[in-house]
DNA sequence: CAGACAATCTTAGTGTGCTAACTATTATGC
DNA sequence: GCATAATAGTTAGCACACTAAGATTGTCTG
């Protein structure tokens, strides 16, 4: 095996590896609130933008539509998000944060920067910078592996 | 939000993402063969050591121990190993590759070089190892934070 | 304008990850 | 040497992630 292949099977061990770490300890903190980490991110991106469709919301999570439904499921059971209808199109559900779901966006913002502090602390970021475009350009190169086989 | 924080975040996002991309489209891959990404991983380190103890391999891919029951659970269904008892040790079991698991392995490996190729195309080495580098510090900062969480 | 097609959300089933609690065995310590 | 602690593996229950297939509603085309 060359030493490109072998730096790239480090490349993907270390990635699984921190990336598990990252959401398991990031759940840890959380969980006692009715959060974990994939909610937190739904969280972020309602408080930012409210009255999504699911189909919109998936899109920006980058998660297939049939695992945003049981996320929103929970939430909804949480009484962190509410689901209405749209008046023009009766297909679409529209997603509104709701004022406990509002609070607890603030408190994950909160705890999320002061995490973020421990995460990269001694981490400049430059380094950060040049690692989003390495994985973005990555991201690409898997996304063309699909094309490829979608034309095979 | 200092432009740090939101670089932060960002790195957060891309990481999430890259990761479940590379490990769905491996899975699509290798589900035929009966194959994951997880499956994978166990398959190549059983390749390069027979006979670990479940808590050594457990070790090894940095998983609890009772995830990785269930994945060997179901590689013994599938025909890919073997629990094993220990001479020495009636709790301890060793985990051995079937003819069929080392067959498997070696396909797997032939495909991962074939994937590798495409995931890392105009990848430099050099920008791998940096990468490494920096996901192994922010690794450990990660476990301190969980230090720190015991103490408190 | 009716029937085919598309879009939106849901359900069902599988696989992987975790924690917590359990059994069986081995090691330790008084 | 026997009670206690530690270790190895398991089971149970939860949360996410996926694909595939279904129900409902909207759109478009012939």
């Amino acid at each position: 095996m060359p030493y490109i292949d072998q730096t790239a099977s480090e490349f993907l061990e270390e990635l699984t590896k921190v990336s598990r770490k990252i959401r398991t300890t990031f759940n840890k903190k959380v969980t006692a609130h009715g959060l974990t980490y994939p909610r937190a991110r739904a969280l972020f991106r309602l408080a930012k933008k409210q009255n999504m469709t699911q189909t919109e919301l998936a899109c920006e999570l980058e998660l297939e539509q049939a695992t945003l439904v049981r996320l929103l499921d929970r939430m909804e059971e949480n009484g962190l998000i509410e689901r209405r209808p749209d008046a023009h199109d009766r297909r679409v559900k529209l997603i509104a944060l709701t004022e406990h779901g509002e609070e607890q966006a603030a408190f994950v913002r909160a705890l999320a920067d002061q995490i973020r502090h421990q995460f990269f602390e001694g981490i400049e970021q430059e380094e950060l910078k040049q690692a989003i475009a390495l994985m973005q350009r990555i991201s690409d190169n898997v996304s063309n592996v699909e094309v490829d086989d979608v034309r095979a």
